[in-house]
DNA sequence: GAATTTAGTCACTGATCTTGACGATCATGA
DNA sequence: TCATGATCGTCAAGATCAGTGACTAAATTC
């Protein structure tokens, strides 16, 4: 059997992450946008999946996302220039700056929240809870660094 | 609880998909590195992850690996200047080029599949066979694509 | 045999990520 | 209290990566 028979008939752990992550994004954002939020592609991601109701900062952003903290501050640009989040300042430390959902910041998190929701119901519903809770633990642990390594936990 | 505290304890599946592939990418670069395969960076796997031993086309590679065939056009540029591939005219059809593995890509390759086997079995071996082997049934249908849209199986 | 489709490359254009420096501000330790 | 080191976010690049349409030769289809 050839190699790329073999992959397809049994995909290993990358190549199923990989479609696992593409798949997720792509219902998301096409569900995103039939209810309202069109502009926002999944890079945005690395700002509005993470940002609290009361404001992140960007180094905070940065850190639970995984991206530079240049490149947060590029999408706080053009989520501001869309209307989603503003700069405010920080009032416990004048060098921060708060990144603070508007209200159709806020709209679109609670969707986004809901609709991930749904996809995973709907898978649990399809694998059962138990089993579906089982994947979603092992997903983490596979997403977790390897113990035998220096450098513990960093997300890229 | 923050939103950020909130998907920090639970994290959703997206951003568990995100995980899980750097963390794979990560492991799987690092140790080709250590083990004499430096040059290669992730987007190479567009090729490499799917290429047969015999070659494959390049048309072929991007349907399977769902890149533009222009950037797997670009990819088998550097993986020659690598050392890891060469073009041959496909036999069958004088349009046609195949790309084929050189002994560099036959050892990559192999080492590849193989260090990518053994972050499974470390997996497996953590969880449970059984537990292993549903979790990678419910990583597939999760990147398959939803039932009720009129785009089937579309691979980004 | 003509029309249509395909293969891969060309030539772009556009998008995104990475790095280091900087000034203002904060935290730490002597 | 002060000097020093660290942090925050922006600036200014440079590097990497993805996407699109056109083109010619070759194959397929009708």
């Amino acid at each position: 059997m050839r190699r790329s028979e073999r992959k397809a008939a049994s995909p290993d752990l990358g190549i199923l992450a990989n479609r696992a992550l593409h798949a997720v994004q792509r219902e998301l954002f096409r569900t995103l946008a039939e209810q309202g939020h069109p502009d926002l592609r999944p890079r945005h991601g690395a700002v509005m999946a993470f940002i609290d109701e009361e404001g992140s900062r960007a180094t905070d952003l940065a850190q639970q996302s995984g991206q530079h903290k240049q490149v947060i501050g590029t999408l706080v640009d053009e989520l501001a220039a869309l209307g989603y989040v503003r700069r405010e300042p920080d009032p416990d430390d004048r060098r921060a700056k708060l990144v603070v959902p508007t209200e159709r910041g806020l709209d679109q998190m609670q969707r986004s929240d809901a609709i991930v929701g749904e996809i995973e119901a709907r898978h649990a519903a399809a694998a059962g809870e138990a089993a579906y809770d089982a994947f979603k633990r092992l997903l983490r642990q596979v997403g977790e660094a390897p113990p035998a390594d220096g450098d513990a936990g960093v997300t890229p």
